[in-house]
DNA sequence: CTGTTAGCGCGTTCAT
DNA sequence: ATGAACGCGCTAACAG
């Protein structure tokens, strides 16, 4: 039986939703200008393309308001959050701090915003990355690369710029502004075979990264052929809990000479590392840099200006940061972006420690 | 005159916007499960509420589409975003890290991701507080409290779940977790003169609260009634530009020295500028604690573990986090929030640098 | 330069 | 337990 189409009258039309209490929304200040909603819209995001007369109008009527743009209709209608999302190992440790920071400035007085969230060190969480997807942000840096090729297919498929960070791989998601921890394990082990040092150690964390770190070290440390100088007799590698900090440090030491009583030198992954090791040296009464050199990686702040000062491997993460967040919105908004892969490179700052 | 009413068929209506490429939507998801949207919806919000049936239909339907929430199109209709703001007056360094990271595990498990917005010390800038507030997160976290009046009537007129943390003030915004600088600096004063030392020195930052801190310590340690075991006979006051760091410290010391010779004991705000105090005595050849005591602030995790152990004050800042994210996010859930104020504490650790 | 129309993708509200 | 209709607040696309 077809169903009697009901008097328009009669349609019992569901009650309109309440209106949030103290929502001023576009077109009430609109409507205070009177202006048309549009070019409300235009005076506040396009000023240069309404009339003085129009745009003053706006604005006093804004400030009247106290209206506030509802970021969330205009990204669901434009298709633009503003929002850009950082996926970071672990927000506590101060070596991703330079970043963010350099990041969250660069977004900002482009206008967008950061959305932080926390990925650990392993795979990437399925739900995290939909949760952070979910939002729509216009782009996505990672503080690491993407280890497995089913996240790097998700990530592809999601469409969105993503930079990877912090590394250097051969195939990256889409952009990359890294450097070569490779280079960098080369060119530490060098330093310090050219120093004389020969009974080499490493200390890092856990995760992938860092064992890729350490055995970079050790092939660097005992290839026959590298330097003139000769190469490392032994190498000893120690792997440290996350976070890395001097505790962690100063147990390493501990542990290494246990192993290999004759380590001459040792390259930390972390400068609070390094400093744990300097300590712990310190503590057991051996000399600096005379019987022990210690690298350390990050320089951060404290690094010039303990004693002694470290000797460590500098990155520019305000670099990284900058250049990350440039090519976000460059590709937000649409316009091509040249290099897609940066090496911002690395320098070792020789201090006291090597 | 009238417009004529155009035909139907000639109506110029515009052509619809195109889809995004590989937008796959709610609808998407329902048709191929042959369900209503509003079935699909619930069977992902709310999975109790609908029938095993649709549930796995559903669920069979994301999973072949690889569908991806949109947030933003939840948080217009809902108008709820499940976004909560941090505002950070510095997010580079050490002292909210630990806050920042109880914050984003909070608020993950709960289902809130966190927008990170960086305030600089001063007055919250205008704009910044627009386009945090632009995202309408459904709470606000911030590192510190709100100093002008002006910028409480507006975070109270915005009429969202505010939490102040990092000090106590008398009137909050809203919500407030935090610690006493004035107890801090009773009891650090305390401490120090009963330890015997009477020509104290207070290190901070130059900003507004940390202004407020010296001022508590200098009239704790004077005040002639506060301890049976005396008072100071002076307080040297240092100002280091942020960030503060190791070089402030030590640069700070190297002044306070040449102002008050005979200084016996260092209170500095922050770790960081302890472990400067400290590092620059052992280059002076003074003898820590014996001639003098330091005392830091935060228990950063190398304090305990450098050279000679840091004493300082130890603030339990995940608790803050997570105390905080939890007034938001029952707030936010509708739920009434017990206690409205929040004194976490603190307590000095002693080790050996006084 | 300005206004009109339509719809972004979802959840609320009501009805069944 | 399920579905239909509507609108959250804004901007793209077009017409004038």
């Amino acid at each position: 039986m077809k169903k009697t189409p009901p008097a328009p009258a009669a349609a019992p039309r569901p009650r309109p939703r309440a209106r949030a209490e103290g929502g001023v929304t576009l077109q009430d200040v609109a409507r205070l200008a009177g202006v048309s909603p549009m070019s409300a819209s235009r005076a506040l995001n396009t000023p240069a393309r309404v009339s003085q007369d129009i745009l003053q109008r706006v604005q006093e009527a804004v400030a009247r308001t106290g209206y506030v743009r509802n970021s969330l209709a205009g990204a669901l209608a434009s298709r633009r959050s503003r929002l850009v999302a950082a996926l970071v190992p672990n927000v506590a440790g101060p070596v991703f701090q330079d970043l963010i920071q350099a990041l969250i400035a660069a977004l900002g007085s482009a206008g967008y915003q950061l959305i932080l969230a926390q990925s650990g060190y392993g795979v990437l969480p399925d739900d995290l990355l939909n949760a952070v997807l979910g939002q729509r942000p216009d782009g996505l840096v990672l503080a690491g690369v993407v280890p497995s090729a089913q996240g790097r297919q998700r990530l592809q498929s999601a469409g969105l710029p993503v930079v990877e960070t912090w590394d250097m791989v051969a195939e990256p998601v889409d952009m990359l502004v890294g450097f070569s921890h490779e280079q960098i394990a080369g060119a530490v082990a060098t330093h310090l075979i050219a120093d004389g040092r020969r009974q080499l150690a490493f200390v890092g964390g856990e995760h992938a990264r860092a064992q890729r770190r350490a055995r970079s070290f050790v092939s660097a440390a005992l290839d026959k052929r590298r330097t003139a100088r000769g190469h490392a007799d032994a190498v000893a590698v120690e792997s440290v809990p996350a976070p890395a900090d001097v505790r962690s440090g100063r147990d390493a030491l501990a542990r290494i000479l246990a192993r290999q009583p004759k380590t001459d030198a040792v390259f930390c992954s972390s400068d609070l590392l390094a400093l744990g090791v300097v300590t712990e040296a310190q503590a057991r009464g051996i000399r600096i840099p005379e019987q022990l050199a210690v690298v350390g990686f990050g320089d951060l702040s404290f690094a010039a200006d303990v004693l002694p000062a470290l000797t460590t491997v500098r990155i520019d993460s305000a670099a990284i940061g900058a250049t990350a967040a440039r090519f976000i919105v460059e590709r937000a908004e649409g316009r091509p972006v040249a290099a897609t892969t940066v090496d911002v490179g690395f320098s070792i700052v020789t201090r006291d420690t090597a």
